[in-house]
DNA sequence: GAAATTCAAATTGAATACAAGTTGTATTTT
DNA sequence: AAAATACAACTTGTATTCAATTTGAATTTC
């Protein structure tokens, strides 16, 4: 289909992650096994091991009997969201800060490129995938097995939730974009001087943008179109 | 090999997630396909979606082309330990006394009944499983899809700390393990009366038992016999 | 004698063939 | 006409076979 850079196997595996976390496939979508196989030149063995490592990370559900769908999202998991991201968002941060190596700090920098690049010239897709490349090493940089699993499990509905609500239709959602930008940049600046306390701080800040956004998104400001009037002899 | 209560593929499952958490299967043992594929009547194709499914809850490593292995327990792994479990045990038991049920609140009883069984006439992987158990049905009722992740795979290395440091060798020993069955019954009434506040210290007072006892492991009382003395002629 | 390379055996990964379960549709009966 | 049951088609799960990669040992060369 696209990039079989080292075998059809991990072909298939980016191909999913990144339709998955760009909504491509939509929550609820339930992944054929026949089609899949043939597109990426798999028999199904491999194909429904990488749904189950998919499975693994959150990013689809496997129903005894019914298959694999994408990870459903509704209000509750939304909820479940706010309460845990904001903590292990601050936490990854605070790690990242204490345990960076140069090397992550590059890649980091590198990634940071890519997303101010996508700012620019990219469609919404790129820039969901470039902040959450951008996201992605930060976690790696903390190395916390029993936190990433979490984190990880974040960045995959924050990136589906930033498909959804950082559409900018009015000026002030344009304007967070670029605001998160900066924020990027300090993240940086925070990690390479080793500042834990700094970074933390950044990531609460970071987070309570994206909080905006969504609620910008979810309680806009409301209609102001007068009332339908009735015809005249309805009564 | 034992219970077949729903199937081949579950009781394998099963089996291998006490085994390692009993520390009956080492970090680092490696899984032999064909050996288990026999043991359980299964072919190598579902017994390796078994472990791909454990790899995803962290059980187990899966290393490209050399099959899979325990996961690995390094001093790496009980610094991260310390640093992550605090704040995700407090987090989950919060939620836990919001959003408790009747019938989970129910579950955890039997849970701590079994636990408390187990501390008087069963071994210490007994104990270990139904205090595991017990956990487990804490984060069911949190039920929070973005904590669960990184909880289960705290669970997991709770327990295997739990084998090689809670073997009571001493009298302070043996006594933390009836102070945590108490602790179990504070935090079934902090649950039950829907106070989270109550229910986080409780979790906080848990985890401190546990380090505490980990740190009469790590840090034993040191040895008091005399220097060995040189022989008479070696200078 | 030690190190490197090659060959063989074993283990892992993939594909195809097969069986079982689920879902949808059609026909029959009430 | 509506509901229930049965049959057929499709999808999922399992097993067996085949290919490829890795690991270990032995032999040869330096």
């Amino acid at each position: 289909m696209k990039d079989a850079g080292k075998g059809p196997k991990a072909a298939l595996y980016d191909h999913l992650k990144t339709s998955i976390l760009t909504m491509e496939l939509r929550p609820g979508d339930d992944l054929d096994e026949a089609g899949l196989s043939d597109a990426f030149g798999l028999s199904r063995t491999p194909l429904r091991e990488v749904f189950r490592e998919l499975a693994g990370e959150g990013y689809v559900e496997l129903r005894a009997g019914r298959g694999a769908r994408v990870s459903e999202m509704s209000h509750t998991t939304l909820r479940d969201f706010f309460l845990a991201a904001p903590m292990i968002y601050s936490a990854i941060m605070r790690l990242a800060a204490l345990n960076a190596t140069a090397d992550q700090i590059d890649h980091l920098r590198a990634a940071q490129e890519d997303f101010r690049a996508a700012l620019r010239d990219g469609s919404p897709a790129d820039r969901a995938l470039a902040n959450n490349r951008f996201h992605e090493i930060t976690g790696e940089m903390a190395a916390n097995v029993y936190l990433l699993p979490s984190f990880r499990r974040l960045l995959i509905d924050h990136a589906r939730f930033g498909m959804t609500f950082y559409q900018p239709r009015t000026n002030a959602m344009a304007d967070n974009l670029s605001t998160a930008s900066d924020q990027h940049d300090q993240i940086i600046a925070a990690i390479e001087a080793r500042d834990p306390d700094a970074a933390a701080r950044l990531a609460d800040d970071h987070w309570k943008l994206s909080r905006d956004q969504i609620e910008l998104f979810v309680m806009p400001g409301g209609l102001t179109a007068p009332l339908g009037t009735l015809p005249k002899s309805t009564a």
